[in-house]
Formats: structure tokens, C-alpha cells, sequence
DNA sequence: TGCATAGATGCATGATAATGCATGTATGCA
DNA sequence: TGCATACATGCATTATCATGCATCTATGCA
């Protein structure tokens, strides 16, 4: 498995990008990342958007794959962010970033990730996933 | 079936614009659109994309139900168009726009089209498929 | 009034993809 | 060196969706 950002310079069909965002839980992880420009690792996906780690580590494949994601592993950490700087990429940020939150969902889930930020020591994760019932193996 | 553009104003969740353009040729139909900023009716996709009719005819649907284009019933002909002037829309279009063409497959739906606009009179449709094995039915 | 034609759609089928469960791998720490 | 933990993944199941065929509707014209 590779982490590193700079092998997503293989070309990806644009394609896949239309088909990474046609899953809703892919779209929460996109949006929240182009709405606070941050970076996160797993178990900090996990605490705000209330999925299963598991659910979460997969999707993240996904975006990853479809070029929108680069992670960078920091010890059992695993740090991801989206991937800018490339136009189509940048604009479909944009669009993501003016999209209508309907049921304040969206809210809510960047609410949990401001709260979840705020237990980083010095800038990095130091806990795992708080909460318990989404780690892996269920409760 | 309703035809106007102003009944586009009925909420679609955000969503349904991704699950949209995950279709390859639902992005081909879109993406010759805001390309030309041209409306067209269905014959005119079948010959510029070479799909079968009813394949177009459904994919224009979806499209149309996820808020992306507007249909105006003329006669025996339908002509489809962008829906414009919505922020997360309009930033949609531009990200097409910049999208790469690895196989120049779209600058051959873009010259197809363009040709095919030629067939026009007075700027309205007035000839049927011109690729007969695509119509209804088969050949 | 009947025919030709632009477009829409019901149905069956095959392909793709999301999910849950369980388990595997890798890293840090005592 | 062994254990706890952050993350990844194989497998089986289910759900979703695209396709092709045939047919249906609606409109214009002779």
C-alpha cells in the first residue's frame, strides 16, 4: 500500500471522479476537508462523521484511488487530505464549498470535527476512535 | 411528463447531482453542453454521440431529475439544456470544462455535434436520427 | 383519418457497488 | 517480547443501476 502523494501523478480517468462522489458518505468525507482545509486522519473521520471505521477506511480507498485523496502515514496514523492545485479538482472543491446543506447535516458533521480537533496535542492525533460502537469488531 | 425548466425549482438534494455524472455517458452528454452552450434535442445527442435513442432518452432523464438540464417539449422535438445560473451548478459546469480529454473521445462528440448542428434550419431540428441502426428498434 | 416519426418506458437481465462481520497487518509502548 | 491499537481487507450478502428489446405515446403531415 502507498501513501505517498506524490504517486498520484498516474493519470486518472475523469471519470472516476464523478464516481467517487456518487456515494453520499464520499461526499461528506470531500466536503468536510474542502470546508476546513485540514487535514485528518481515520479515527478522526470516524468521531465526526458517526460511520464504522471500516465503512470510513473503504471509502477513503476510493477517493484516494479516484485521485481527490492523498493520505501520508504517521506512525499508526494515517493523515489525509485532498489533493490540490489541479483545476478540475479545484473547481469541483469550489462547487462542493457553495453546495446547500438541506438538513444541516453537513453542519453537524463539521461541528463534530471542530469538537474532535480540538483533542489533538501539538497539531497531531494522539487517541484512536471515541467512539466505541463504530471501531473495528463493533462494541 | 413535464417539460418546463420552471419546474426545476423543486428542492434535489446535492447529492443527486454526483450520482448524476456517475455515469460515463450522462458525463459525455453534460459536458458536450457546457461545452458548445448549445441546447439540442435528443436526435441531435444520438448522432453526436452515437448512443442508441432510448439509451439517451433515459439518461437525459436522470439528468433532468437531478436538476442538471431543462426540456422544452417543440413539436415532435425535445431540446435539452443546461440549467444555469446556480452557484454549485455553474462551478459543476466549469470543472467540466477543464477536464481533460486523455482519448480525444470528446473532441470527437464535439466535432460530431457541431456537424450535426449544420442539418439545422432557421437554428431548429428538423431531420430525425441520421444514424439509423441507433433509432428505436434497432435496425 | 391514417401513417410516419421523435421520443418515452415496462420488463427482464447482468454488472457493479455498498454494507456488515470478522480478521489481518503494522506500529508504538510497557 | 508481548500487548494494545490504528487502520486495512477478504468474504458473503444485498441493493442499486445500466442495458437491450420491444412497445407505447404523441405530434405533424398527406
Amino acid at each position: 500500500m502507498h501513501y505517498h502523494a506524490s504517486m498520484h501523478t498516474v493519470q486518472v480517468k475523469p471519470q472516476e471522479i464523478f464516481q467517487a462522489l456518487a456515494d453520499p458518505t464520499r461526499v461528506r468525507i470531500v466536503r468536510l476537508l474542502a470546508e476546513t482545509d485540514e487535514e485528518a486522519c481515520l479515527c478522526e473521520l470516524v468521531d465526526s462523521l458517526l460511520e464504522p471505521q471500516y465503512k470510513l477506511s473503504r471509502h477513503v480507498k476510493v477517493l484516494r484511488q479516484a485521485g481527490l485523496l492523498s493520505a501520508v502515514k504517521e506512525g499508526r496514523w494515517v493523515y489525509h487530505r485532498l489533493v490540490e492545485g489541479i483545476p478540475y479538482l479545484d473547481r469541483l472543491y469550489e462547487a462542493l464549498q457553495v453546495l446547500p446543506d438541506v438538513d444541516g447535516g453537513f453542519a453537524r458533521d463539521v461541528e463534530r470535527f471542530r469538537q474532535r480537533m480540538c483533542l489533538r496535542e501539538d497539531g497531531r492525533c494522539r487517541i484512536g476512535i471515541q467512539t466505541p460502537e463504530l471501531a473495528a469488531g463493533g462494541e
